[in-house]
RNA sequence: GCUGGAGUAACUCAGUUGGUAGAGUACAUCACUCGUAAUGAUGAAGUCGAGAGUUCAAAUCUCUUCUCCAGCUCCA
């Protein structure tokens, strides 16, 4: 007999060998029919695990974040055993849970086409309706590859040699006649899927390597309760009724043409984002000890070769000539900043010197990752480069960092941080790296930062810490970054002289706090779904009168909130006034003004607010002092 | 760049087996002069992404190309 202790510390005996779901069958039916993986002793198993000693076990369901990826997980092998029947000569490859959902990597010859994705999910549900039992069974390393060879799954046989490299053991799945090479936990039988739906199917490289061939990749998602199904679904459309492709065009933010792929115009209501968010940041920057500097746009080939871009970044610049001469238009603004430093004499005495500038640069890239304003092929940096000493070099990347926490808590973004380490094509020594590695890791670490490392990830210069922020969709954006630079004051020679009299080589550091306007204007239109806060938003109030007769009088209070720097529209059109107030609606503005007899009666306004209605009347300059308060404060509505 | 999908009026979309185009919104004109999310009527608007081919005839079939969408790879 062996002990487990359940949750609340109750302890039970069971017969040595008991499995899982066993135990889950004893406590209760409701356990029983909602487990989908458990945790022995605090480690992830699957619910067909036996359990041989003393131990304590919590059973896990859909409402574990690990309950949740085994019941995903086992959907995608559902998914993959319908594919194998369905089609001929499946090559199998992974079929991982996600973050929302799973996805199986298949190569099938031909492609999948929306239309296989229905005859899929019916012969899913055939597969959930037979609720084949899911067995588990290991296999010696000869066995495993000889039995992947005679069923001609070459993905797997690789998997497997690498799996033998590692020593980890070679664990199988069967449900029917299908059979997976798999590790991972799953569900007791594949009746236990209740509702799924397959979203997509796309290309998706051979391990993530585009030098390696390009397999049939299916989405898909399952939930436990139907209603959660539909309740996902629908948060999907939503989001995409945020997405700011579709936003940037209804609030006429900006365009994209095909004049030029990737090369954003902004409109008028675009520029007044635009220009209200570097006029914030230049305010912001002069009070955190910034100067502010700008550099040309086309410097000639000797720059980029001193800097390391044409032999680094060559791929992604524009170039040119210029009277014979090559030129590059520049993709980064730091070897300009580098001229900037050169052009005089630096005392130790100067130090940190911080100089930032809004620099417009323009990369070359793939047409396939063009996305709306997240990623285009020109845009605006919000640059700065510290040039310091090097006990200076952890209060400034913690300067940085409170910067950026106070820039994005006044949108009220949520952000997580990755540190990015040496890429294969990378300038500099080994030492170099460590030191510069080191020096932003213990950054965060005495600034209590939590981060994930993201190996290999860091710009041919050094490494970085990426600040990554959220679109609609969740995908995540990096927007703010920190990259610390021993190569370029190398590169360029850049001094400063000491206490001692003598020269000494500054520590450089990059740094952007929006990242591009263009890609951080992409995410503030998602994330508030194009209902900016006062302060931001392109018009601020629109004036509607009842009718023409008080056109005059609206025109009137118009002009005065114009006089204030107040963004004021007004709407002369003949119409009804719910006609002229859903327009506005519409166009997510934040304040109506009704101008009626009732309001010249009583010398008020009606004041409708965009979120809250109707907020009755009141005097014009209450409304003001209301308005100016808003936009001083910054309120998020 | 790669894989798949898609391009029809300013926007969102119909358009049967090939017979050269429609709807709603927006826009313009007229009437109504109106009280918190859509008043009515009329009108203008399209080389059917571009180029080539097949055909008596192409939005529709074939090829090339451009752009967009999803994902991969890459990145602020």
């Amino acid at each position: 007999m062996i002990n487990i202790t359940l949750k609340n510390n109750v302890v039970k005996q069971f017969n040595k060998g008991v499995k899982v779901f066993e135990v889950a069958k004893s406590i209760g039916p409701g356990l029983y029919n909602d487990m989908c993986a458990a945790k022995m002793d605090g480690k992830l198993v699957d619910v067909q695990t036996e359990l041989q000693n003393d131990c304590r076990l919590e059973i896990l369901t859909f409402a574990d974040k690990a309950g949740q990826q085994t019941y995903w997980h086992t959907t995608s092998h559902i998914m993959a055993q319908a594919v194998c029947r369905l089609f001929k000569d499946v090559k199998l490859a992974i079929g991982p849970a996600i973050d929302e959902g799973f996805y199986y990597d298949f190569d099938i010859g031909s492609p999948i086409t929306p239309q296989d994705l229905v005859k899929i999910e019916e012969e899913m549900q055939k597969i959930v309706k037979e609720d084949l039992q899911i067995e588990r069974y290991s296999l010696t390393p000869e066995e495993a590859i000889r039995f992947m060879r005679e069923r001609n799954q070459p993905y797997k046989v690789e998997l497997i040699e690498d799996l033998i490299s590692k020593g980890a053991t070679l664990t199988f799945r069967q449900q029917g006649e299908f059979v997976d090479l798999c590790g991972g936990t799953h569900l007791l039988s594949t009746g236990r899927v209740k509702n799924f739906k397959l979203l997509s199917c796309t290309g998706a490289y051979w391990r993530g390597d585009s030098k390696k061939p390009m397999l049939q990749r299916i989405y898909g998602i399952s939930f436990p309760k139907k209603q959660m199904l539909d309740e996902y679904l629908e948060r999907i459309e939503e989001a995409k009724k945020r997405d700011h492709r579709k936003l940037g065009r209804e609030l006429e933010l900006y365009g994209i043409f095909d004049e030029g792929p990737g090369f954003p115009f902004f409109f008028a209501n675009g520029m007044v984002l635009r220009n209200t968010l570097e006029e914030f940041w230049r305010k912001k920057h002069k009070e955190a000890g910034y100067v502010e500097i700008k550099t040309p746009i086309i410097l000639n080939k000797d720059l980029w070769l001193r800097s390391g871009h044409w032999d680094h970044y060559k791929n992604n610049m524009y170039t040119t000539k210029i009277d014979e001469e090559d030129y590059a238009i520049k993709p980064m603004n730091c070897p300009g900043g580098m001229l900037v430093y050169k052009s005089k004499m630096h005392s130790y005495r100067d130090l940190p010197e911080r100089v930032a500038e809004l620099g417009l640069v323009h990369r070359h890239e793939l047409s396939g990752v063009l996305h709306g304003l997240m990623r285009v092929r020109c845009f605006t940096q919000d640059d700065a480069h510290i040039f310091m000493t090097e006990n200076q070099v952890e209060s400034e990347i913690a300067n940085v960092m409170k910067l950026i926490d106070y820039f994005y808590s006044i949108f009220g973004f949520k952000y997580s941080i990755e540190l990015s380490t040496r890429p294969e094509n990378s300038m500099g020594t080994d030492e170099q790296w460590e030191k510069a590695t080191e020096a932003l890791q213990n950054a965060l670490v005495a600034n209590n930062r939590e981060y994930t490392i993201n190996e290999g990830d860091g710009a041919f210069y050094g490494p970085k810490i990426d600040f990554h922020l959220e679109d609609s969709l969740k995908r995540t954006w990096q927007c703010g970054t920190i990259q610390l630079d021993f190569q370029l004051p190398e590169r360029f020679d850049l001094t400063y002289i000491g206490e001692d009299g003598l020269k000494h080589r500054p520590i450089m550091l990059h740094r952007v706090i929006f990242g591009s306007i263009e890609r951080f204007i992409g995410i503030l239109t998602e994330h508030f779904a194009g209902a900016f806060p006062l302060w931001l938003s392109p018009v601020q109030v629109i004036v509607l009168p009842i009718s023409e007769a008080f056109s005059q009088e609206a025109e009137k209070i118009q002009l005065s909130l114009k006089k204030l720097n107040i963004r004021a529209d007004l709407d002369t059109k003949i119409e009804i006034i719910g006609y002229k107030i859903r327009n506005a609606q519409i166009k997510k503005i934040p304040y109506m003004l009704i101008v009626g007899q009732k309001e010249l009666d009583t010398n008020t306004v009606s004041v409708r607010s965009r979120a809250d209605g109707d907020l009755g009347s009141m005097n014009l300059d209450d409304f003001i002092a209301l308005v100016e308060k808003e936009i001083a404060t910054k309120e998020i509505k």
